[in-house]
DNA sequence: CTTCATGTAACTTAATTAGTTACGAATGGC
DNA sequence: GCCATTCGTAACTAATTAAGTTACATGAAG
């Protein structure tokens, strides 16, 4: 799993969960899924646990679920239960005092807290559902192109 | 320097930049404004330098101006020219050929699109010159409050 | 009571970036 | 011409962060 992609590499794992509802997925399936360890997938997602997003449990037959309806988990909560930055920038200030430095704090957080409001808000769009579907809608034309070959 | 505050870093030397329109600053004074090193100054702003946002001239008296006035300069193509990205995602494939990271790395990309217009927009209309007026504001009501007290 | 699975702590490894040293190339003053 | 100054850049070191790994305790199912 490299460096920045949590987010999509969680949405893999969801969007598999989601095309399973009827079983759990264990940790070790799901690693699988996007190359990485079992147990980087259960820190990963541990998140989503407490967001109720997804549910775990142990032993025979455990693994992992949908906590809700793919239609009802929308992408703003995952990439917040993720605790993922939709901005990268810091704004921390390293020269406390310096005018010329709280300035431009106050310019690029007034920005930052717009600018999140605004993501999140279209984040907040986008379900698992409308990834679901898209993933049928790829699936189904590679089945058409694979008979018309 | 932290590691997400190249930003509001560059912003601040900016802005001591602006305020001192008839001379020129070497990367050492710039330097000290953010408690850095001159080296790290240099590489990192040299791409505004590429960008016509500032320039710099060796030798006596040498350093680094602005390349044209702080109303057209804006914050936009400040961090274009830092390479920054405005979105912290990845959406590399790391599995190519699966369907489900196709959709996923899809609708992601939709959204990373659009949401990079909208940032890029708002930030093209917060300029260098409004970052100096906010801090000669500042500057100007501790003037006033220490007169007070 | 054995097996399978998660939960989590602790450690190792890899990648990235800041910081540093060093030196070459311009530039301007004398 | 020569020297001080300043940028440009390469090469290296150090610090930080996040992934990967190992290990083991906990709990559930048969």
């Amino acid at each position: 799993m490299k460096r920045n992609s949590r987010l999509s590499s969680t949405l893999h794992i969801l969007v598999h969960m989601a095309d399973a509802p009827d079983r759990a997925l264990t940790s070790e399936q799901l690693a699988g899924f996007i190359h990485t360890n079992p147990v980087v997938v259960r820190r990963t997602i541990a998140g989503l646990r407490e967001a109720g997003i997804v549910t775990s449990s142990r032993g025979h037959g455990g693994g992992w679920q949908l906590g809700r309806a793919p239609d009802r988990i929308s992408l703003a909560e995952i990439s917040a239960a993720l605790g993922e930055t939709l901005l990268p920038f810091s704004t921390e200030p390293e020269s406390p005092g310096c005018l010329v430095e709280q300035a431009v704090i106050a310019v690029l957080d007034d920005f930052r807290l717009e600018a999140e409001r605004l993501l999140a808000e279209r984040l907040s769009h986008i379900t698992l559902a409308d990834l679901t579907a898209d993933f049928r809608r790829r699936y189904d034309l590679i089945g058409i192109s694979s008979h018309a070959v």
